[in-house]
DNA sequence: CGGAACGTTAGGCAAGTTGGCTAACTATTG
DNA sequence: CAATAGTTAGCCAACTTGCCTAACGTTCCG
């Protein structure tokens, strides 16, 4: 609970953050509709709005038109009080970085792409330099800088742990790169951003709470509760890898990833008689010929296994089949998982396939490093 | 985000609201401690003291002394501000209710058990009439009632599901219950509560999360993250008897009851040569004699196995044994547990015994019971 | 059909209310 | 006597109510 306790500028501070949290959730308004939202009275939401735009936090977007009266100016928060970089990590063959420039609005202003150094510190620098230059900022405008990692971060131990990218896991980098680039430095895993992205542009906007598999070489599970992410005690909640299958013991141990990850994946479609380069595109070969039943109703049957353990500890109301293997199997996998599913275990959660386009890591780094500038500007209008 | 705006009456009762959290939270406190923690000042304070009194919603309870300079009241909220009755519920032949009736500060008040008639309106009501006679109360004026139940409310759908007591699944009952009460009525799970009690009597009370197993005839989990439960979609998060063992489908499925429940502790203890009523009453004995270390290795084994596809999907840093079975396996279970675990996965939570004394189910709902309460007073102490 | 009157709404200004702060003062106790 | 608890008085900041002006659309009458 915030135990906050104060006086007038404790007032100010709160009604100004109100209404710029207002601006910012629903994009344009009129004094008037402040009035209405905050219970403000009209002097009030002037000397607000005064303050709100000197401060260059609102600007006034246009004017109503149509009705009786004199015309409404209308505010918006600035697009431009603020700038935050999503960037991507991924290791393909040597470092590489996606990465997005995009203001408080959450509009891309920059893009770039670059197959970087070994070293992370100047490789990250000089990305966020090009794209500000490229964006017509002034060097250092950029307040948070939101990483996509394919491992887990633990901020209390400040480490980027299991993760396959050189020099990425050298302890500190992330509180190195906060102080070099004199902004907020956030990092989270891949699969958990791609899960924000599910639940901003995909098919988990309505729902509670989901569970977001990602099959892809490994093989992930980002568990959204509430809008909340569950990171585990050392941000390793969701390695469902691990998941065991059967009591076999030592080198008769199987667990989910001997199911279900890359390599599984590509045996069994071999054992069907298809041949592929990656699993993907065994699950799209299979998907797009006639006969391959027989191989997806096994892929389902293993990926069902698994989410039996997970929907037995979590009861998710959906689970949502991402990566490239997921998104690959498209409707033919989901509707063979939910029949998989049902067929073993009493739960029954819905099962459907990602509908994120492009790259749904990115687009989800994209939309938390918004969400935390979006905190960062209520905060920082609210000093003390 | 709670979206507030407003006039000096918000700041007030922010004020207010925030001395009596303090006054709640430590227990008991001078005017100028209080001074110290809000950052109010001196008469400011005193204008919020006053008010809290004059509403009964804080008293002096002593005068401090020994320092130079006059002795400063010492205030503490008043326990007799509200009070609560947690109720547990559980099946034994016929339906039998467990209460007590405790004030603000937590302490007990009155206690009574009953074997209840088969519907639960009269039976709850009666309880809760007689507890408020016996102590001094005029009736009421009990404004909580914490249930604790061996099934999941829903409380969306106002419905308690999966449970054995008869009459108690009727949809409509809780909300039927506030009604003749005229009080709040809250309901969960018994073996959340049990994780309660952990956090507040047991061992779990400076962990950030933990995940507690209850082995009894049934099979639970609770899992508590930073002081919140997670419930699921359908209030069937936890339901790790459902957790598949092996690919096997149709009549060959086996679960985690099939290895784990009461009646397969029973099984495995008889294969061991060790013959008992009840599955606690096995593992107690195996756990007094000499020579019964296979009997708790293999159950070991098992506990681990559960244990791993948990800990694989949440990463808890703590994993709490609990229930007539975990309780009676103490130290060796947890060990042996520990053991098998590190031998199987290369995840690694803490594994520990439970330390609530006395009926934990019963602790936790009171536990419960006293935190909602003071958030209602602290509540209702900020009007609108 | 054109223009003036009317109703409605945006925004500003002035006076009044509320709540908290500072500073000075009184009272109490080792 | 020195230090500290608590009160009183006056001030300030922030919000509210009520009223005013100006702008804009509509309507109705000449």
């Amino acid at each position: 609970m915030t135990r906050l306790a104060g006086s007038s500028k404790l007032l100010r501070a709160i009604n100004e953050s109100a209404t710029l949290a207002l601006l910012l959730d629903r994009g344009t308004l009129t004094r008037g509709d402040l009035r209405e939202l905050t219970g403000l009275s009209k002097p009030t939401t002037s000397e607000v709005m005064r303050r709100l735009t000197d401060a260059g936090l609102a600007v006034v977007v246009g004017h109503t038109s149509g009705g009786p009266g004199p015309s409404a100016e209308i505010y918006a928060a600035n697009p431009a009080a603020g700038h935050a970089i999503a960037i991507s990590v991924r290791e393909a063959g040597r470092p590489h970085l996606s990465a997005v420039l995009c203001d408080l609005a959450g509009a891309e202003v920059a893009r770039a792409e670059v197959a970087a150094a070994a070293d992370p510190l100047p490789a990250v620098t000089g990305l966020v330099d090009d794209l500000s230059r490229r964006a017509g900022l002034a060097p250092g405008s950029t307040r948070l800088v939101q990483l996509a990692l394919p491992g887990s971060y633990d901020p209390a131990a400040g480490v980027i742990r299991h993760i396959d990218v050189p020099g990425w896991d050298r302890p500190g980098l992330v509180a190195d790169l906060a102080a070099r680039l004199g902004a907020t430095v956030a990092a989270d895993n891949d699969v958990n951003l791609a899960a924000i992205a599910e639940r901003h542009h995909g098919v988990a906007g309505a729902v509670e709470s989901f569970a977001l598999v990602w099959f892809s070489g490994g093989l992930g599970l980002a568990i959204d509760l509430g809008g909340t992410l569950l990171r585990g005690a050392r941000g390793g909640a969701g390695e469902i890898g691990y998941v065991p299958v059967g009591l076999g013991r030592g080198a008769d141990r199987t667990d989910l990833t001997d199911l279900v990850g890359g390599p599984a994946v590509l045996r069994l479609a071999g054992t069907h008689g298809i041949a592929a380069a990656t699993p993907e595109a065994a699950v799209a070969a299979a998907v797009s010929s006639a006969d391959a039943g027989p191989f997806l109703d096994a892929l389902a049957e293993r990926i069902a296994y698994g989410l039996a353990a997970v929907a037995a500890v979590l009861d998710p109301p959906l689970v949502v089949l991402a990566g490239d293997v997921g998104r690959a199997g498209g409707e033919a996998l989901a509707t063979r998982v939910t029949a998989a599913l049902r067929a073993t275990t009493p739960l029954d959660p819905a099962i459907a396939v990602t509908g994120v386009p492009g790259d749904p890591v990115l687009r989800g780094a994209q939309a938390a490093a918004n969400h935390a500038l979006r905190a960062q500007i209520i905060a920082s209008s609210a000093p003390r």
